[in-house]
DNA sequence: GTCTATAGTGAGATAGAC
DNA sequence: GTCTATCTCACTATAGAC
């Protein structure tokens, strides 16, 4: 499917890219029209607004994370390995798409925006968001019941797991000078993977002691 | 000192919570001046460009923080106090003045802004923010050495705690939505600041067990 | 130190030919 | 579906009176 990306799927990927590294004010339309090889005017034919398209990759965005965490989301296995299936998901889609991490951090900070007049693609990405962060929350507070993690709080747990993860990929020359080296290399990603494991998976064990890798 | 705020003051004030709420490209000049009460043009008398006033206000914030850890991060108590001190003081920091959280963490993707000719407060601020990383990562290497943490990747664990902390602060409507509450309620800040403590003194725990509170 | 006026540029968006 | 031309508006920054 789609071997023949159409115009609209080339202005939705060139928009990603401008949008994640400058925000949405720090874009022209101008700009995406140039790198995509259209006209300015051209773009409002498959969109309405720049507004528009800024949801519609966004939504975009977010909807691939949510295609890959449903299975975990939805999986019947012990909390504690949830978890570190959750962490693998996250980190490899986040590295696997360097775009994905900055505009998904900047959108916390856009939707302001947008609080006006929201064109309707930003309910759906926010939809797909709230089930995403129910999915986690139903993660941790199973894991909690069970007596396998801590008595922690879950909605901080779940914004310190955002954090960590997004933060981390979307830190740019701030993380790259702090790790010394390129935050999207396979070395990195794999210590990044290790490291978020390490650090949750102790700190939400239960009292007794850290929890020991279960493969 | 400081009792009567000069008009350089109150407009890096007004900045700063613009800045914060909608970053470099989305804050006009204009709103700026208008909610210090002076002209568009006043301003230039007091900053060279909007570059610059950008850069002083985000050098200001940073040296807010700079200037609280700096007694944590000279202080020769053991690592694990030390780093429960540094959680505390920055959780402490991003609670009073919530602009800030939004401010740093917004900074990290506007440093492309400023690629071509930074201004001179840039380099100043990317000092304070070198200095603070510095000593957070000899205070992480030092526990490490001791044996009272896990042999954890330092730059990582850099990089989760500031993820977790100021991600926190700067979610906004996200963030609340997650906690079900304000962001920087009394209550809502001492969570934070016992739920980043256990995670990360339980995280980083050395094997046998997790560290229990010291006081 | 603040003002008015304005230069000069580029933005988002629309109209209408092809 | 893409184009040219144009509208309207806001922006950063400067010049110069007060």
């Amino acid at each position: 499917m789609s071997a023949l990306p159409s115009s609209r799927d080339k202005i939705c990927d060139v928009a990603e890219a401008l949008f994640a590294r400058r925000g949405y004010s720090g874009v022209g339309l101008r700009e995406v029209a140039d790198e995509v090889g259209l006209g300015k005017s051209s773009l409002f034919h498959h969109f309405r607004s720049k507004a528009q398209l800024y949801c519609e990759v966004l939504d975009r965005a977010l909807g691939r994370i949510a295609a890959r965490l449903e299975p975990v989301l939805a999986a019947s296995s012990p909390p504690e390995q949830r978890l570190e299936r959750w962490i693998e998901v996250v980190v490899d889609a986040l590295a696997e798409q360097p775009t994905t991490a900055r505009l998904l951090l900047r959108a916390l900070f856009e939707e302001e925006q947008f609080a006006q007049q929201p064109p309707p693609e930003l309910a759906q990405a926010e939809a797909t968001l709230a089930q995403l962060i129910a999915g986690l929350e139903r993660l941790l507070s199973e894991g909690v019941a069970r007596g396998v993690f801590r008595e922690v709080s879950v909605p901080h747990t779940v914004q310190s797991l955002i954090g960590a993860s997004v933060y981390h990929f979307a830190s740019a020359e701030v993380g790259e000078r702090i790790l010394g080296g390129p935050l999207f290399g396979a070395g990195a990603v794999a210590s990044r993977r290790r490291e978020l494991m390490g650090l949750f998976l102790n700190g939400l064990a239960a009292r007794p002691g850290p929890v020991s890798d279960t493969r």
